[in-house]
DNA sequence: TTTAGTGCAAAGGCTTTGCACACCG
DNA sequence: CGGTGTGCAAAGCCTTTGCACTAAA
């Protein structure tokens, strides 16, 4: 629900995409295309998914797509930053649309959306586990974890 | 290296892990205790392990050890909070014994050995999300990658 | 034309499941 | 004894790989 176009965002995720397979060197085919598009529509609606997910949807619209396909250019877009890893609050690990610099995401449990925010662990708390563990800190994930406005009013009850 | 026996510690954590069998109304059998130990050390050398791995070690000192009865084992220990999840740095997801109450770790991309750690996102930045996401905040997983001391003055190399 | 990209099918990991037997309590 | 727990083997997922064919550039 409340999802009006706002088609421009769509184009521009729909162009990175194209243009990280171009920029890296790579043929724009016909399947390349067919996954950029899903890939936006997933970004717009901020959802998480599994490669063979994605991979089942779009054997839906194009029964010759092949599985080796859609897991190939994951792999190339996880590379070209244009996806993301997010992982669920059971360790199964997902992907998400995301360009952009360095950010955390909050998946509602409900109906697994997810929103990129800015938030990020505070520089003295980084220090402070430096000071303690010896350990030279040098990367890490963060996960929030919870339920978002929709999932809140329709109950207790899963969204999708 | 600087592993000088400790072994009041290890005690503590079989006989944490061996009670949580109990706890939890189950049978203490041989497999079981061997799990255990295994376990126990393990946590003295703050490893983190898949499952897999786990069930290919104690294979190596009793041939006859099950691996549906390892997997299981786990499930159980992870249900009951002996065991944590660890999501390393390539997205995969490991385990590491530790009971206790929340906390967070440090994993070493050197050697993946991993260190509990009290560090925790400050309430304010939990708060700031909450109030521009809309998304009731009600866990997250907090993983931070760095190099241990003597990762580090073994050069750039990795340790195991 | 050249060669990256594709589909298919098979092979590989890891994990779970089904079932008869073993053994703890 | 009775029922939980076990080992084995098979089946299931998800993912990768090998290879001949297709189609971008």
């Amino acid at each position: 629900m409340a999802e009006h176009g706002d088609n421009p965002e769509k184009e521009r995720v729909l162009a990175a995409i194209l243009s990280a397979f171009t920029r890296a060197g790579m043929r724009r085919t016909r399947q390349r295309s067919r996954i950029a598009q899903a890939l936006a529509r997933l970004a717009r609606k901020g959802a998480t998914f599994s490669t063979e997910d994605l991979w089942l949807n779009l054997r839906r619209e194009d029964a010759t797509m092949g599985r080796a396909t859609v897991y190939r250019a994951v792999d190339l877009l996880l590379e070209a930053g244009v996806l993301d890893r997010v992982v669920l609050p059971d360790g199964s690990s997902t992907h998400r649309v995301c360009g952009g610099a360095h950010h955390h995401h909050v998946t509602c449990t409900g109906c697994n959306r997810t929103v990129s925010i800015d938030a990020c662990l505070p520089g003295e708390v980084l220090a402070a586990v430096s000071r303690t563990t010896e350990f030279v800190i040098d990367g890490h994930a963060l996960e929030l974890y919870g339920r978002c406005p929709s999932c809140r009013s329709m109950g207790t009850d899963a969204g999708v």
